[in-house]
DNA sequence: CATCATAACAAACATTTGTTTACTAGCCAA
DNA sequence: TTGGCTAGTAAACAAATGTTTGTTATGATG
């Protein structure tokens, strides 16, 4: 059989979650109604049944996808522990969603362009809050002499967030790693750098 | 005038030109030929006689845009110098040429799925020595006890390219700090770490 | 049994897609 | 003036696009 029909979800559930995997790998434009109807094993009308259109099909994807890693980093950007630790955690929390699902990942960070103009703006603001848990976590470690003084924050942030936002391109859920391994490793290396 | 010509440049560069912003900004198969003619100035079927397709346009951008990654690279990670120092030369000249054209590296990254599988078994070898550059430099600083003998080589090096490949994201020919700064101020960010 | 909601089918729609073909206007060398 | 380039127009092609519509099978519930 040439559908993988997630058994026992709803067919709601079905369509979002091929609709995710194939906007990972092929990208939203590059992703037929067709497509997908294809890989859930039914007529591409029969999808309508279900979903407003296209777009919004994306938008929940994008908004949810956004709010997972939200969800994973907040209670660890708020803690009281050390800017070192909880940068650390942040990490591993953001490691952690990538590898539970490496595609929905690549959605959230290259497809949101094709939102609509109102689903865009909430998508920016978002992608903006979690941004700024990070900045707040360096700007605490540079002002507690936990961080080097001489940090350029925004360059540092852009940095830290640039690796993180690369891993879907690599991280394999099938690795022998772990994903909390991986994470440590990311944030031994970002937090120490690679000289001695 | 709607369409911006590239004065003095051949036909075939102005195409070239403006599908290399359109698939930066859209992506390849959100680009459609009418778009291309149309910031060129020109009727769609007019394209054709100057390119053999669709797929050789985006085939032209991908390898050019490798070639050039590869050229500003090279001449630092062979050269004599030590592991930091070329490292850092590296991440500059990778900046550079982000900064050069953030379009063309936004193709060259995320684009080249698009490419057929003769041209995409060429564009993966092509990433994989530039890797590899990578690879090289920092088991040398392992080895010679500059670089930490702890790091995980392949996360590393994976989170360094993450660094680098998220700058056409954010990077902007027009700030007031220049490529060579910002290159700096990464290099540092990756060589130190955030601590102190 | 009759009813009703769920889920899917079958077929069509208007547009957009990449590409081809035959033709024309302008220009520079012989 | 003739001839041959270079660059572009105009119109069409089959195929693929997102979506709508009317209809049908299948269960569970009254």
């Amino acid at each position: 059989m040439a559908e993988a029909n997630d058994q026992g979800a709803s067919p709601r559930e079905a369509i979002l979650d091929v609709a995710m995997q194939l906007f990972g790998k092929q990208g939203y434009t590059g992703t037929s109604m067709r497509d997908i109807a294809g890989a859930v094993g039914v007529l591409p009308g029969s999808l309508y049944a279900h979903i407003a259109s296209k777009e919004a099909l994306l938008a929940d994807i994008v908004e949810d996808g956004i709010g997972r890693f939200l969800a994973a980093v907040r209670p660890h950007s708020g803690s009281d522990a050390s800017p070192t630790d909880r940068l650390r955690a942040m990490v591993i929390a953001h490691i952690a969603i990538v590898a539970d699902n490496p595609e929905r990942s690549l959605v959230v960070f290259h497809q949101w362009r094709f939102l609509g103009e109102a689903n865009i703006q909430s998508a920016i603001g978002k992608r903006r809050d979690y941004e700024q848990a990070y900045i707040g976590v360096i700007d605490d470690g540079m002002r507690a002499g936990e961080f080097r003084a001489d940090l350029n924050l925004r360059i540092a942030v852009l940095t830290i967030l640039g690796a993180l936002n690369w891993t879907p391109e690599w991280l394999s859920p099938n690795g022998k790693l772990t994903p909390e391994m991986i994470g440590d490793l990311i944030a031994d290396t970002l937090l120490m750098g690679v000289r001695t």
